[in-house]
DNA sequence: TCGTACCGTTCTAAAATTGAACTGTCAAAT
DNA sequence: ATTTGACAGTTCAATTTTAGAACGGTACGA
């Protein structure tokens, strides 16, 4: 998780990101769109290139000119896009009702994303999930007092 | 996904509520998991509870002591979290391979989590989802070459 | 020739973050 | 009685990031 934040986890990112899973591809479209500085705007697809998620793709010579196209690891990130509206518009809706509308082609009706385990394709709830930690892994979190009491003894 | 990122889009907030997913829930326990500043994490923290995130729970009078716990507000971010790590595990694991393994109690099997359509529970990818904006919504990106041939059209 | 679209870069001011030290209460150890 | 350490913050200077605005350069159409 810490490095998948690494790659998306500051205020733009996302959103720019978000822009291209709407359409955009071209820096006067995302700069529009979201009203981000050019300057930080240039910095961070620049990174998301390096970083593979997005391809820089020649559209014209003289001036060149480049679009920003999703890879398959940007497109990959679309369950995380969605969880992120869907959350919203579960506790973060105003008066005016949630903003865009999910239709699933496939089935033809509007949806909202759930979130299932792979094995058994019941729905994932927090306390239903063990967590194994792997060798390599940050050894996990003790509770404060539960260490103390275990020392004293 | 704007006010979603509002809450949870910087870099230290996902860390935060991760450790409380892993049963963090005192201010140093937070501080050692992650090396934070003080500074900061009491900022979040104060930030969190704010909004509704985590709730501050007093467990030891003189001196004031107070336990951070989920919410259901907090709680619901559960898709995010699995969303964020599954793709971290794909796409950014080193040799050493992901840190953690999840076992779905439920079925007793070790898992990945997977994005489904809430009305025919088939796997999601952005191709086949189609957007509908509603009133209020920010208006759609026009491709930029498009805008300009229609006015000139 | 002028205005405009496009894609950046450069610069300074403002805001956020870091790192380190400091405050203060209490419990246990010496 | 004094020291030590756990705990939960707060304060402050130094650094890093971000915002806001302007500038540069190519090309196209009127």
């Amino acid at each position: 998780m810490a490095r998948t934040i690494g790659v998306i986890g500051d205020r733009w990112t996302l959103l720019i990101l978000r822009e291209c899973f709407l359409r955009a591809r071209r820096f006067e479209g995302f700069q529009s769109a979201l009203g981000i500085t050019r300057h930080l705007l240039a910095e961070r697809l620049k990174k998301l290139v390096r970083q593979g998620v997005l391809r820089r793709i020649p559209y014209q010579e003289s001036p060149k000119r480049h679009e920003y196209i999703l890879t398959q690891k940007g497109l990959d990130l679309y369950p995380i896009m969605m969880a992120l509206v869907h959350w919203g518009d579960t506790h973060m809706v105003d008066e005016r009702g949630r903003p865009l509308l999910h239709e699933h082609r496939k089935c033809g009706k509007m949806f909202d994303p759930v979130m299932v385990c792979s094995e058994c394709g019941e729905p994932l709830s927090a306390k239903e999930v063990q967590v194994h930690p792997r060798p390599g892994a940050r050894p996990a979190l003790e509770n404060a007092s539960l260490e103390r009491r275990r020392q004293a003894a």
